[in-house]
Parts: structure tokens; sequence; C-alpha cells
DNA sequence: AGTGGTTTTGCACGCGCGTGCAAGATGTTG
DNA sequence: CAACATCTTGCACGCGCGTGCAAAACCACT
């Protein structure tokens, strides 16, 4: 005699034809009471409703979504932990896709070259679409990826794609780097750098394009651009240290425009620490994105604040539709000007 | 006609079935070459294999959950995203779970109630195991999780637990304060201040009450105590700047120990920005967690380093092992003495 | 009471694959 | 060549629920 065996049946056990007997109705009508809008009269879910309550019954969502056409599972690919940033679009996103009744699966990019195994593994799960919040991938993998069929959705989060299949939700990047090309020559600048990200054939956020064309419509010249080979504070601190140590002190730059507030903090780091300068005062610096840090007093940095909460709203929007004819979505952010530039 | 029809299914059309006719197999000889130590003969195994390729295929991983006990996917219950640590914990979980073989679910605690719901909807996907990443979840949580049997596997990463049918894996945290302490007793500060996290009944990490009796023991009398509501560096900042502001200069602490990095880093920008005070030379302050930004140059944080990459280790083998009976795992980090304090 | 309309309920079938067993194929030994 | 051991393959059944349709129940209203 097993006298720990359970009055209820374990979980996993209740089924929707537990729950049917103990109300006597049958199992579809317990499906039912679990769907918004479903027909059923209002004294049959209550009955359901008690007896799912009595056994600890709810619905096996992995079990429906094998039967159903959805899984109402979204997969993040992302990469670039290395950045905060990708923190706070984590929380938004993941947070979005809880609160309209999906479920998140994230995948971690392992290297530059693991974007197609990821895409596969995401599909391999049926998830209804693969939203793209890394770095490491190109367009080409992207093509190959529709080519395939093997996803239904794609998305690109806070980047830019060419491909015409994908959707890309972001900020609208010229608008943005245009404001701050015009804060750096309203305030005077003449010798600028621009701080870039790698240099790959990755979907690029094309903001330093814009900001070169942007000075050089002002100037007449190029502005000095230095590549990071991440996206990465220690990195971005390393590398323009590097850079600029023995430079004679008039041919430093007036102002640093980094691609995102990770290199900015970098930056910063390496004006401060590397050169023994001070910001704003010597150097000038500039960040995009506007995470969390940037405003407290220890970087105090002018820079663009992206919307993710807007985005990540987009985001929802774009996953609830069933057309696959959707436009890029581009919404403007806000600049920000604190005291480091 | 339709000349736009696919030569090939489109996928998750593409079915086991497709490819045992391709090769000329039975569908459960097909299964058989996807499984690594099958009975399946070389021959039949290539021919499967040249087919799949073909045809695209991939095994469907959500049915074969639906058919099997196993999902092979992993719950990781997340908040506190204001934490920078978060994003390492996050990349070397997810790292060793997708290397593993298995798949994320990212569930955001919501707020202060949601973990319940959080864990029902992760049990819904018949998740393997359910990971805490998260602070805003107590021991009575936990207990009707697992009174509920909704969950196979319960860990909690990088905290303590006092639920015996719980694993936690976390870093020696008794050993670590101990070994600040005493770098805080032999340094000769007189005044410390402990910096902790919110004062909840939340899964604890015994880190103020080992650093209280240390010093109780060392000093005959108790630490101040200031309590941040969240893990939050902004609201650390203003926190402390609040707290110390009027402060006689005598009454002020002579070092700050902090819970985490994140709360040492507002608790440093409350003493240059706040106060107007240097660290370590009016002011120390130690760190815990040795997040990539503390060997920066901007904070240069003496911390102690949670052993991570071992600790995720440590979840694979658990999550791995069939048996419940399985001890608590404290790994041992290491103290890391910059400048800060 | 009968008619037509509406709401509510039940059901056959399928989603793609895993499990355990039995039948078939192949190989080995005396 | 027979008899047996081993390897390989095929199959019935089930996992828990969704879809689309038809039967049943209900509700006026004439």
């Amino acid at each position: 005699m097993d006298n720990d065996a359970p009055i209820l049946p374990e979980v996993g056990t209740v089924t929707a034809d537990d729950v049917a007997a103990v109300a006597g109705v049958s199992r579809w009508t317990v499906a039912r009471a679990f769907k918004a809008d479903a027909s059923i009269s209002a004294r049959s879910r209550e009955k359901v409703l008690a007896a799912a309550e009595q056994l600890g019954y709810a619905p096996d969502l992995a079990a429906a979504s094998l039967s159903s056409e959805r899984s109402n599972v979204i997969a993040l690919l992302i990469d670039d932990f290395a950045n905060p940033h990708k923190l706070v679009v984590l929380e938004r996103v993941t947070r979005i896709i809880r609160q309209r009744g999906w479920a998140t699966l994230l995948v971690n990019l392992l290297d530059e070259a693991d974007a197609p195994a990821a895409m596969l593994n995401a599909s391999q799960r049926r998830v209804d679409a693969i939203v793209l919040l890394g770095t490491r991938f190109d367009d080409r993998i992207v093509d190959t990826a529709l080519g395939a069929r093997r996803v239904k959705k794609l998305i690109v989060f806070a980047r830019q794609s060419r491909n015409p299949n994908t959707i890309a939700i972001s900020c609208d990047d010229a608008l943005a780097m245009n404001e701050i090309a015009d804060h750096v020559i309203a305030r005077r600048y003449r010798r600028p750098m621009f701080l870039a990200g790698p240099d790959t054939v990755s979907a690029r956020l094309f903001r330093k394009e814009t900001f070169a064309d942007r000075w050089r419509a002002h100037a007449g010249c190029d502005p000095e651009i230095l590549h990071v080979a991440d996206y990465d504070q220690g990195l971005a601190y390393r590398t323009l240290s590097r850079a600029l140590a023995g430079s004679d002190r008039v041919a430093l730059p007036d102002v640093v425009v980094c691609e995102n507030d990770a290199l900015a903090f970098g930056a910063i780091d390496a004006i401060r620490h590397g050169l023994g300068l001070s910001v704003p005062g010597d150097i000038a610096v500039t960040g995009f994105d506007d995470i969390p840090q940037a405003a407290l007093p220890g970087y105090d940095l002018t820079t663009y604040r992206q919307p993710i909460s807007l985005m990540a709203e987009a985001l929802a929007k774009v996953l609830e539709s069933e057309g696959r004819d959707i436009a890029d979505i581009n919404i403007p952010g806000r600049f920000v000007i604190r005291s480091s530039g």
C-alpha cells in the first residue's frame, strides 16, 4: 500500500479529460471554458472552472501548439552581452511578450557563425516568430533563413535590414544622428572622432555613415573614424587609449561621437584615465541609446534616447498582425543633452 | 496552374514520414538516424540523412516533447534587470544550456507578486526545470510551487534557499563575506557601513548577516546598515547621498561595504558627486560579484568575484542528473583587491 | 403546439514524434 | 546446412489539445 499516493493526480497528468469528467461535460467544453471568445454558456464555464481549480488543471500549451498552427512562442536571438543596453531591451521586450500572452525562447548566439544554427534551433521549436536582437548576423543569413522557409516571421529589432522580407523595428537612426551632428556643429567642435563598433558586414546601424555625411557637408572633409572590435566598454577604453596615446595635444579630437553608450563610457574612461584629461573640458563625448547609467553623475552622458518601450509596443503589433507585408518601422527618439558634450 | 508551387514542401510540413518515403525506410528508422545512440545500420543512417538534407528536414522538437516525458526546455525566471550582473549570468547560463542541447524559456517576473503566475506559465510549457535567477520570490512561493507539483525541478541560482526540495547553486557567500570583513578589519577601518539591497523576505544572500556577525565579533558593536529599495545603481546613489547629506565629517563611515557591485557603483557615485569626497581617500568601497565594469578605471572596485562559469557548469550537471536528492552547491570565488578599498 | 432561428455541446480526426515490443534480416558456430 | 545469437527494422498506440462540422438544446414568436 502506498500511503503517499496523491489524492489529486500529479501535474501534467491532469488533462482536460479529467476536468471534463469532474465537471460532467465533454473535453471540448473544458477547452472552451479556457478560451476567451468561445461559445459556451456561463453555467458550463463556471462548472468547468470550478472543477479545474479543484484538480489544479492548467491547459498544456505545448500540446496546444502541436495541434494548432500557432505556438505563441517568440524566439529572441541575442548576442552582444557586454552592452548594458541589451538588458533594457530584454526587459522591455520580454515584458510585453509576456503581457500579450506569448512566451519567450531565448537563444544565445554563441559565436559569429552561429546565427543559422540558432535559427534552425528556434524553428525546430515551432516558434511563431524570430526576433533578432543581436549584432552577429548579416543579411545573407537572413536571406538563407527566409529562403528555406524555416521561419514564419523574421523581425530585426533596433537594427536596420536590407532584406525586404524582414521587418525592421528601430529608432530613426538617420534623424537621430543628424541631430547629434548638428549639436556637434553648433557647439563649434572642429576635430570630431567617430567611435564605431566592429566594421563587419553585419546588419548596420548607418549611424557612422550618417554622421560622416553630415560632417562632410559641413566641414568639407571626412571625420576621423575609429573602430572597436566589439561593443564593449573595456575594449573601447583600451582601443581609444592606445589610438590617442602619444598624440600631440593639438592633434587630439575635441569631441568623440560614439555609436552607442557602451563605447561612450569607454571613451570617457580613456580620456579621463588613459590620457588624464577632462570631459568635456578637453574632449567632449556623445553616446547613443541613453542606457540608465548614462544619467548618473559618473558619466552624465549627452546621448540619444532610443524609445525602447515604443519599439517594444510596435513589435507586439507586428507579432499580432497576420499579414506579411508590413513596412519597416522607424520611431523617433529624443536627444538628451547632459554635461559630457 | 500554380507556378509558384514549391518543389519541396514548406517547412513544418516536412515530417519524418516524408523523409522516410524518400529514403525508402520507415518513419521510425528516420527517427533513429537522428538519435545518437540508436540501433541503426550505417547504410540506413546515410540514406536517411541524405534524404533529410534534400528535403530540408529537421525533427520537430515540440512534437517530440509531447510524446516523451522530456521537453529539453529550461525556464529561467528573472527580474532585477537594473543590475548589470544579470547580463553576465544570462550569458553564461544560456550558453551552457544551448551547448548541452537544451533550450531556454525566459520568463520576466513582471512585478513582486508575479512569481507564482510565472511558474505556472513555465510549467504549462512542459519545461524540464525552472531556474530562479531573480530576487522577487520568497521561500513561501517556492513551497507553493513544489507543493502543487507543478514543477519537476526547481533550482535557485546565485541565491540561497531554505527549502529542502530546492537546489541552490551559489558562490560561498559566508566564506566570501568573511574574507571581505577580514580585509576591512585588516585595513583598520573603524566605521563601516553596510549597503544592502531591499529588506524583504526574499531568498536571502546572508551577506549582510555574515558581515554584521564578523564585525560584531571584532568591534563589539553592530555596523551601520542602510537598505536600498532595489539593486539599482541610481537608487543606491540617491539613497546613500540622502542618508549622508549633512552628516558631520567625523560621523561619516570610512568604508562602505556593499552587497553587490551595482550598489557599490552607486555608493562611489554618491561619495564622489553627492558628497564631493574621494574614494578611497575619504571613504573606501567594496562590492560583490565582480561584474566586468568593476575592473575598469572609472570605479576600479575591490570586490569578490562570483564564479559564474563554474556555477553554470554545476547547473548543467544538476539539470542532467535524474535524482532529486541533490545537495546545494557552494562554490568559492575569489577576492579581488583593487583601488577602491 | 409548431416553426424557425440561435446558442450550446459533442465528436472524428489529426498535429509529429516516442516507447516498447515483435518480426525480420544478418551473422556465427558446430 | 541447421540452429542459434545479434543486429536492424516496422508497427500499434499514445502524448493533450485544436479544428470544423453536425447534433442537440434552447428560445422566442406566431
